[in-house]
DNA sequence: ACCCAAAAAGTTACAATGTTGCACGTGCAA
DNA sequence: TTGCACGTGCAACATTGTAACTTTTTGGGT
């Protein structure tokens, strides 16, 4: 059994989730990914003949778990991306903002950006917050 | 005719759109909103057997002329909010973060809340900016 | 190594949201 | 008032996601 296996299996069995093909490679692909993913850009990276209504259950036992968190996107569709390492089922450290390239349409997390702080008016209690920004990433720069 | 109709009517050809039956409809319906709609909320509100694809179209053109803004939310629909004044098909100044609440489901534009800035890393070039909270509202928080 | 209960996967069917292509009707300006 | 581009309505369809149900797999206990 490979190095790489062994640490997916090890990640599925921290957040108590059973071992099986889809789940591990559903995993491997978020890990393996630079940017945010669709459920169908993930299904297109496994195995062809796997499931898509496996797929969605899996990204939500993923999500519930604290493995995967949403990414916000101004378009119509849910991208999930590998949470950091110090992410729980109990609490997600997703305190970074996020990056669309409106060129190549890649979605970034900047690990090493944190959200901002904002002053909410009275009465308005936030739990969670998402900042997106959307303009031309490292990758679709031009030459210059 | 109604000022508010006049009113509607001049906006929309300030934007130079036409005026028709449904445009005017769904711009009352985004204007008079405290919050963010979903299309089939909108349709919900729009007279009986208003048609489904003019309606997204109508949100289309109205996006594409300024007259609304997308707001992004962390479920899979769209929503859209109209505009501030200021806005045009050049430039939005949609500089206020939302709020999301997990009780109604409502999404707020907190117009007085203006977006904080913040360091991209080098050859990130950032031209928008969304900044979505999540949490309970003003009307949903508990008694006390 | 085997059994079993629970969990996950697979299948079918369905719902919601949004789009495309085309024919028809209407707002608006000449 | 007439032309016609633009907007509308319709049918069909694509994509994304979910519900109910059955079959298979996983992992713990024996």
């Amino acid at each position: 059994m490979p190095a790489s296996t062994d640490r997916l299996a090890r990640t599925l069995s921290q957040h108590g989730l059973r071992q099986t093909p889809v789940r591990r490679g559903v995993l491997e692909v978020l890990a393996g990914a630079a940017f945010a993913l669709s459920g169908s850009e993930i299904e297109q990276q496994l195995p062809a003949g796997t499931d898509r209504i496996t797929l969605y259950r899996t990204l939500k036992s993923f999500e519930e778990s604290g493995l995967i968190h949403r990414v916000i996107d101004s378009s119509d569709v849910v991208r999930y991306a590998a949470c950091s390492i110090e992410c729980s089922a109990e609490a997600h450290f997703d305190n970074h903002v996020h990056f669309k390239c409106t060129t190549c349409q890649h979605i970034y997390c900047l690990n090493q950006v944190a959200i901002p702080a904002v002053t909410l008016p009275a009465q308005f209690q936030a739990v969670s917050r998402d900042y997106l920004l959307a303009g031309v990433c490292r990758e679709c720069q031009p030459a210059g």
